[in-house]
DNA sequence: TTTGACTGTTTACATCTGTAATCAATGAAA
DNA sequence: TTTCATTGATTACAGATGTAAACAGTCAAA
């Protein structure tokens, strides 16, 4: 029951998740390449994440290092799973289905696909 | 662009989705066998996505008749299109790759995505 | 030691969401 | 014709979210 993270906190996320620990205004350089936000927004948001406890805060001097505290990769999972089963029944095939239908699957991307099934079974 | 629907609103759409037109009451009465919610909301939410033109009324006497204006196909695709890009940059590989490693596919999910696969390259 | 730059904390505020209650119009029943 | 039930419209209200501004503590420079 991972803690929820929004949207303008995600983007945060993916630059811990990149590298950390780093300070607030660490942070902000990174996000400001991306969303057009100020280092009080940005600061805002490791507020929130430090108290949903996504990140985690070690005294540094007068400043904090941020860390994650939750992995990408468990992120992830939970969203996908959610996503999946709200959208598509809990099945990844109509999901890919779906995507193929929709055109958004290149020929170069179910090669890829059948390569990485390939390998799952063995 | 399509406009945003809100988790409580897709609910609400997966009924006309699935048969429309219906009046608030028989939307209701179908949505409230999954989420336990009044009458009222029902129509709020209702009210909603007529206001954002993601469903259609129709008079019908005293009553409305509410249609969806939008495709359920259309729909899961830009919502699909916008978590890959958002989670997976953009690639249905890494999503596939890591549902797979999350163990959260079966041997059969697997057979069947090849199957899928296969059948799209004919 | 005063001042200024940094850094975290507190407060703000509009919009969106979830979840209705209340109101007003009206057709149906008594 | 008075009354009740139905239905859409209006209003409500708390919590989440996006996006900061203002404040306060403190180290460093002057």
């Amino acid at each position: 029951m991972t803690e929820r993270i929004s949207d303008a906190e995600h983007a945060v996320m993916e630059v811990l998740w990149k590298r950390a620990p780093l300070t607030a205004t660490e942070v902000a350089d990174q996000v400001v390449q991306q969303k057009d936000w100020s280092l009080q927004t940005v600061k805002t948001l490791l507020s929130r994440l430090a108290a949903k406890a996504v990140v985690g805060t070690e005294r540094d001097g007068r400043r904090f290092l941020y860390s994650p505290l939750v992995e990408r990769d468990a992120y992830l999972t939970g969203v996908s799973r959610n996503f999946v089963d709200r959208l598509f029944g809990g099945k990844v095939m109509p999901l890919v289905a779906h995507l193929a239908e929709a055109d958004e699957l290149s020929a170069d991307d179910i090669r890829e696909i059948e390569e990485l099934l390939r390998e799952l079974k063995r």
